[in-house]
RNA sequence: GGCCCGGUGGUCAAGCGGCUAAGACACCGCCCUUUCACGGCGGUAACACGGGUUCGAUUCCCGUCCGGGUCACCA
């Protein structure tokens, strides 16, 4: 009967799942090299939880001389997003990660298929997973099912986006379980009547699994676990003969040889489908690893996952809020890696793919986005970064997102690097950027054009004293000097005015002077940066040139 | 609600039967210093709870509690 059957639902198919394994022979790797695969939906943008699973992926393969190839899951036509293949392509791409085989994005940025064990998009191999279901019904392990979709919205009684109350559970699962079982009688002639009339139909696995049996499993991250059999005739083939999500995982990692399975751990619940079925079609199951979810704080200060909606979920946003990709990737890899940040510490100057990537030091458990530790891994990058590459990153973001800024930047590259080069390059460099906007507010001031008197001087200080050590400075102001002999006139000017020239000697007896050579400083430095905090004002006078500072230092004492 | 996963400072985390329970970020203080940044030194702060097992539990087992995930012709 199974045989009638397979035939009635399935006349175009005629290949044999014998055929399929000829046409994807095992891959020629060396011992030990892992294949992984990153298989996204292309439903909208590359999410930061993403970003995990393709990061072990690309690692674990290329660390062990294996293949990572890119899978397109296009299973669901609903939901697919126009161009978002492209854009996850491009986006993983700045995060440094690429793919060997699988969809690749061509010169034009257009999608195109490298690799021997394509098709890479799920929406063209149907032929393959019809096989596959065709000998499935043939051994009696799936049936068709011509329950449509309302029928079965109908009985649930409960909306599944609500929160739903204990009994309604019971009540759904044993009305649903009653008619899947209900479902798997059928008659030849019945299945025939339906086909004639054109119902749609779906394939339904045949489940053989007991809920109150367990199945011993290892997980390569979670460790050992037991998971309850499926007992659940879970749909294989949809009616538009596109399989769902698990049969296509069974299929595809068989014949395109995936050693490692690396996914979030939002599908361990459904395990049990996924060892049913590589038994069911007599394929070796892969290695799994299910990744830790990240979380985020919600308003009530409770972990969720992180979500679509989220600041920072979508990668993109990190290219807009200006972290540099190097960034990004070396957080990632602190959180992937517990024993990361010692290696950094130690090869301080070495790539991230240099860092032997384990996974036994991966966490079991979700952690917490945490900005704070991004923008300081960030502010280390970028402060080992020279001038030069700052200038073109900053130059870069502030004209994508910053544009008046960055035409700016542009207008005098040898300037605005000059600027950057302050306090770079020593064993100390300074860390004031976490992000390329930050840029602006660090170093605007040195533009006309984004300079503007943001502190107010303390009202300790008489305005006269002001005044007349600003003219002082003036007149004394020598851009030939050198940075002691520019310090020792200031430290002349606070002398005269009855401000401490040492610091020790002030500190002492503090209440015999108006004030100190750090206050007589800071008149200068913000009448010329505007703001009480600067970088080292010798050098950001040498910058700004004699006239800049004279004249912002004239239009202060005229304010005064 | 069933099932699954998880629970060491605010965050990320070492630990894998015996430790004064590492380290990083954040925070605070001090030092350096003309401000800031950098750097140096120091500090506050943790094994969810209850039972076992054991000479001895953060570590092993059970229960409770808490958090998360999942229960589609979505992935």
């Amino acid at each position: 009967m199974s045989e009638i059957l397979a035939e009635l639902l399935f006349p175009h198919i005629k290949t044999l799942p014998a055929d399929m394994e000829a046409r994807y022979p095992a891959r020629d790797l060396p011992e030990g090299a892992k294949v992984t695969r990153f298989a996204p939906s292309p439903t909208g943008f590359v999410h930061f939880g993403g970003l995990f699973p393709s990061t072990v992926g690309e690692r674990l393969a290329h660390q062990s001389g294996g293949v990572f190839y890119l899978r397109i899951e296009d299973t669901d036509a609903k939901r697919e997003v126009e161009g978002a293949a492209e854009g996850l392509i491009r986006t993983l791409a700045t995060y440094g990660i690429h793919f060997d085989e699988g969809a690749i994005l061509d010169g034009e940025g257009k999608i195109s298929y490298q690799g021997a064990y394509g098709p890479y998009r799920q929406s063209e191999r149907a032929e393959i997973y019809q096989t596959y279901a065709k000998q499935l019904v043939r051994e009696g392990k799936a049936y068709p099912c011509f329950t449509t979709e309302e029928e079965l919205d109908e009985l649930s009684q409960v909306n599944k986006k609500e929160e739903l109350k204990n009994t309604d559970w019971q009540a759904e699962a044993e009305a649903r379980r009653a008619e899947m079982l209900a479902r798997r009688n059928f008659t030849i002639e019945e299945v025939e009547e339906h086909l004639k009339a054109g119902h749609p139909f779906v394939i339904r696995i045949l489940a053989d699994g007991d809920e109150d049996k367990k199945v011993k499993f290892t997980d390569l991250i979670k460790g050992n676990m037991e998971i309850p059999e499926n007992d659940e005739d879970f749909v294989l083939l949809k009616s538009d003969g596109i399989p769902t999500y698990h049969f296509a995982h069974a299929v595809d990692d068989h014949l395109m040889h995936t050693t490692h399975v690396i996914r979030g751990e939002e599908w361990l619940p459904s395990l049990a489908k996924h060892l049913q079925l590589f038994r069911y079609l007599g394929f070796r199951t892969p290695k799994y690893m299910h990744i830790a979810q990240i979380m985020r704080l919600d308003e009530a200060g409770n972990k969720k996952k992180l979500s679509k909606r989220d600041m920072g979920a979508n990668m993109d946003d990190y290219t807009r809020m200006g972290y540099c990709p190097e960034a990004v990737c070396e957080y990632v890899m602190t959180l992937l890696n517990s024993n990361y940040e010692e290696w950094h510490m130690q090869n301080p100057d070495k790539p991230y793919t240099d860092f032997p990537f384990n996974i036994k030091k991966m966490s079991t458990s979700g952690c917490l986005f945490d900005f704070d530790k991004l923008n300081d891994v960030s502010k280390n990058i970028i402060s080992r970064m020279d001038a030069k590459s700052v200038t073109e990153k900053v130059t870069a973001w502030a004209l994508a997102f910053e544009p008046d800024f960055g035409k700016a930047l542009a207008a005098d590259p040898a300037f605005a690097e000059s600027i950057f080069a302050i306090g770079r390059g020593g064993a100390k460099p300074r860390k004031d950027l976490a992000t390329w906007a930050d840029a602006k507010g660090y170093m605007g001031f040195f533009y006309d054009e984004y300079f503007t008197v943001e502190d107010a001087y303390p009202e300790k200080f008489a305005r006269d004293d002001i005044r007349s050590i600003l003219e002082k400075f003036t007149e004394t102001f020598d851009m030939a000097d050198d940075s002691n002999t520019w310090f020792a006139k200031i430290k002349d000017i606070a002398a005269d005015a009855g401000f401490a020239a040492d610091m020790k000697l002030y500190k002492q007896n503090p209440e015999q002077y108006k004030g100190s050579v750090a206050d007589v400083s800071m008149f200068l430095r913000v009448a010329v940066t505007g703001k009480m905090n600067s970088p080292d004002m010798y050098s950001v006078m040498q910058i700004l040139g004699r006239d800049r500072v004279l004249a912002r230092v004239g239009a202060m004492i005229n304010s005064l």
